[in-house]
DNA sequence: TCAGATAGGGACAAATTTATCCCTATTGAC
DNA sequence: GTCAATAGGGATAAATTTGTCCCTATCTGA
């Protein structure tokens, strides 16, 4: 397990999101979850360019910062379903828009970005 | 300048508005330049936590990815001052209900961050 | 009986982001 | 005269994130 080596700055609203939604696919999975995919070999499959250790690592934030929380099926092979905590439902709408945002913008933002691949 | 090694995914409007809005610092220098604090000097005594050269890095970004745009002043000492392009205001909703919502959880996220600096 | 699915941790390497320090040039304050 | 302020790039190091590969264990299907 990473150790951080230095200590967050948890000034305002922006710096506390900041800290339990600031990874590259987090939002995916919340957004996921929300949209009934459970599993993590179901949310691996509909994120296939991440591996399952990165994933594995941001669930686990994820739920250490509940916002996911997590139901351990004693079975073989095992079984796990992921689950949104309210506080994690709470940030759907913000998940919403801002893919919404995304999508409005997409052929603008996609020229742009391709146009930057390398500054 | 680093150049990327791995290609982006553009497949949806979470990918979208992750290439241009993943960086630690891009949402507070949007709100900040939203706010009026125009100049590179001004925003950096915002941002304290940042060093001055990410902060010329990401600004960069924005601006590559045309969220901002600047004017460069042939004066010296150097002036600079940055402002939203239509693009860049049209986030700035996003990033109020984003900030208000950490806000509205303020204690709640610092609470569990805190509990959690160290998984 | 061997491969694949299932969930996930450990060790290590690679990619990426962020910080530190130095350099340009000019003006005004002390 | 020297120092701070102004904007920002280059080189390099440190921190952080992400990827790859291996290991646990059991059941099902070919």
């Amino acid at each position: 397990m990473y150790e951080r080596k230095t200590l967050p700055e948890l000034n305002c609203g922006l710096d506390l999101i900041g800290e339990v939604l600031y990874g590259k696919w987090k939002m995916r999975l919340l957004w996921f979850i929300h949209e009934g995919f459970q599993r993590p070999s179901e949310l691996q499959r509909k994120i296939p360019g991440a591996s399952r250790r990165v994933l594995n690592v941001q669930l686990k934030e994820l739920e250490s910062h509940e916002l996911v929380g997590k139901v351990i099926y004693p079975v073989v092979p095992p079984k796990v379903d992921y689950y949104l905590t309210d506080l994690g439902k709470s940030l759907i709408p913000i998940i919403r828009v801002i893919g919404q945002w995304g999508d409005q913008h997409d052929q603008q933002l996609r020229a742009l970005i391709l146009k930057n691949i390398n500054l």
